[in-house]
DNA sequence: AGCACAAATGAAAATGATTTTCATTTTCGT
DNA sequence: ACGAAAATGAAAATCATTTTCATTTGTGCT
């Protein structure tokens, strides 16, 4: 855990939800910090290959982050206004466990996300 | 409906799923046809705006497309050798679909791919 | 402290998908 | 056929992100 890597795992506690890296950057700049946007990224990219941060895309393909409290889980994205609510998977990871055993896959793993519009849009 | 969308829904409907951009361009180039990626992209953009094409992100955020309406499904991929099989989705469906109407979500859509090594692998 | 070596940093350049510009070509109505 | 409007695509621009690389900083050892 480096410098930079607390920099940006403070301001995202800050934030306390998703943000862009150019965001993040913007806001430690601003609060007095020094940090290259380079550095920005790259603490970003190694917190979420630790699963300590959160990845998804907006509709425009770039990138958001922010602080992931527990371990595996599932988002429903407002496909609108980026809101983001964790979702409950059991079912999700049985079906995702069955099929790859029903075709005999090992060391599996999965990816889901559920879009829509969010009630207040 | 212009000519480029044509090609562009005709090369769709031979792919049977999610395409780039830049790969529904290389089918058509190879296939014969004589477009610019230019009008490959205005094409899909037009034809996502009137919803007969839908618009999706692949983690690293490039754009993916397919024909609405295209059968939906889901797959099961090889991390090593890249191979699919297509799964059976119905409790995954029921699943999106549940955690959608739970939290108020309208126009609901979902993502979900399976990740493994495969048996020949 | 002094030295060597590894890790971290960030400015600048590169990358790559997508968009914009703009000159040319095609289509369409009269 | 004529002119306006739409379509086309090559080249340039954009923009988030990644890579490169020279410099700085941290760490362990003597
Ligand atoms: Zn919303
Ligand atoms: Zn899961
Ligand atoms: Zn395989
Ligand atoms: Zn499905």
């Amino acid at each position: 855990m480096n410098k930079s890597e607390i920099k940006v795992i403070s301001v995202l506690e800050r934030v306390g939800g998703f943000a862009s890296a150019q965001q993040l950057h913007q806001l430690l700049l601003r609060s007095g910090e020094s940090i290259g946007l380079t550095s920005v990224y790259r603490a970003l990219q190694s917190l979420v290959d630790d699963k300590i941060v959160d990845q998804l895309r907006k509709e425009d393909g770039e990138a958001i982050y922010r602080l992931c409290g527990e371990a595996h889980h599932h988002h429903l994205v407002c496909k609108s206004c980026g809101s983001t609510v964790e979702i409950e998977g059991s079912a999700l990871e049985k079906w995702a466990k069955a099929m790859a055993e029903e075709h005999g896959y090992r060391e599996v793993g999965h990816l889901a996300e559920v879009f829509g519009i969010c009630p207040s849009c």
